[in-house]
DNA sequence: ATTTTAATGCAACTAAGTTGCAAATATATA
DNA sequence: TATATATTTGCAACTTAGTTGCATTAAAAT
C-alpha cells in the first residue's frame, strides 16, 4: 500500500524531488537528508511513492536503486517505460524520453525490459 | 590483469561454465562451489576470467552480478555485446543473440548499454 | 480531547561483495 | 629433481546497500 498520510517526512522528500530535475539514488537521498530522516525512513517512503506512481525506479551502474519521478502513472498502472541514461563522467541520471523497441523473441515471452545507457552528459563532453 | 597460472581451482570453475549453457550468477556459483573453493576465490577468478574475454558480467533482477561465457572477445575488446533476458518464472538466465539498436542520443554520447529483459521462458509458459 | 492506526527512529540484522595477510601451490631457475 | 620466487588461495574481518522488529511518535478519526 501506499501513502495515506501527510506527514512532515513526506514533504521533506516530494520537496527533494521537486528541486531536481535528476533521477536521485537512495543512498544519495539518506545522505542529503540524513540531518532530518532516517534511512528507514527515506526506503519506506520511496516504497510508497513507487506503489502510488509517484516514482519509479531502477537499477544504476553496480546495482544501486534510483528514483525518478514518473510520467502518467498511477496506483494501478506504471506505464511510463523508458531507457536511463547515466553519466559517467559526473554520475548524474536521467530519464530519457525515447522507445527502445523489443523485438519478439523465439521461445521466451518479453514481459518487461530495462535499458541502461551509459555515456558522456553535455557538460562532460 | 587475467590468468596466469593453471590451478585447481580455475579448473574446476571452467566446468562449473561447461556444464551449463546458461548464465550463472556469482552468489549462486559460490554455493555450488562451495565444499571446494572459497568464495574470495570465486570472485577472484571470475574478474580475472572477465579481464581475459573468456566471460562477460552484467546485473541482473536486484542488481546481482551474472556470468556467462563470452563470444569472440579477447583480452583487449569486448565485442560481444548483447541483452539478457531472465524468467521470472523459474529465475534462469540467458544471453540473447540479437541485436538492441540504440538511437543517436541528443546532447548526450552513449558509450555502452545494458539490455535486460525479463519475462517468462518456453518452460514456464 | 481521546482513541485509533499509521509512520518514524533506532538498533540490529542480512546479503553481496571486498580487503589484508599468512599459508599453500604453481612455475621458473639452478 | 630440488630450491627459489611469485602467484593464488583461504580465512576472518570489513564494507555497503538495503531490511526487519519493535517501541515511540504523530496523523487522522471519533
Amino acid at each position: 500500500m501506499g501513502i495515506l498520510r501527510k506527514t512532515q517526512s513526506l514533504a521533506v522528500m516530494l520537496a527533494e524531488f521537486d528541486k531536481s530535475s535528476h533521477a536521485i539514488s537512495a543512498i544519495d537521498l539518506i545522505r542529503r537528508l540524513s540531518n532530518k530522516l532516517n534511512k528507514t525512513t527515506v526506503y519506506r517512503i520511496l516504497d510508497k511513492l513507487e506503489d502510488d506512481g509517484l516514482l519509479h525506479s531502477f537499477l544504476g551502474k553496480n546495482g544501486i536503486k534510483w528514483y525518478a519521478k514518473c510520467n502518467g502513472c498511477s496506483k494501478t498502472a506504471h506505464t511510463d517505460v523508458h531507457p536511463h541514461f547515466q553519466c559517467i563522467g559526473c554520475g548524474q541520471v536521467d530519464c530519457l524520453a525515447i522507445q527502445i523497441p523489443i523485438p519478439e523473441l523465439t521461445n521466451r515471452t518479453a514481459l518487461m525490459s530495462s535499458v541502461l545507457i551509459q555515456g558522456k552528459c553535455q557538460n562532460c563532453l
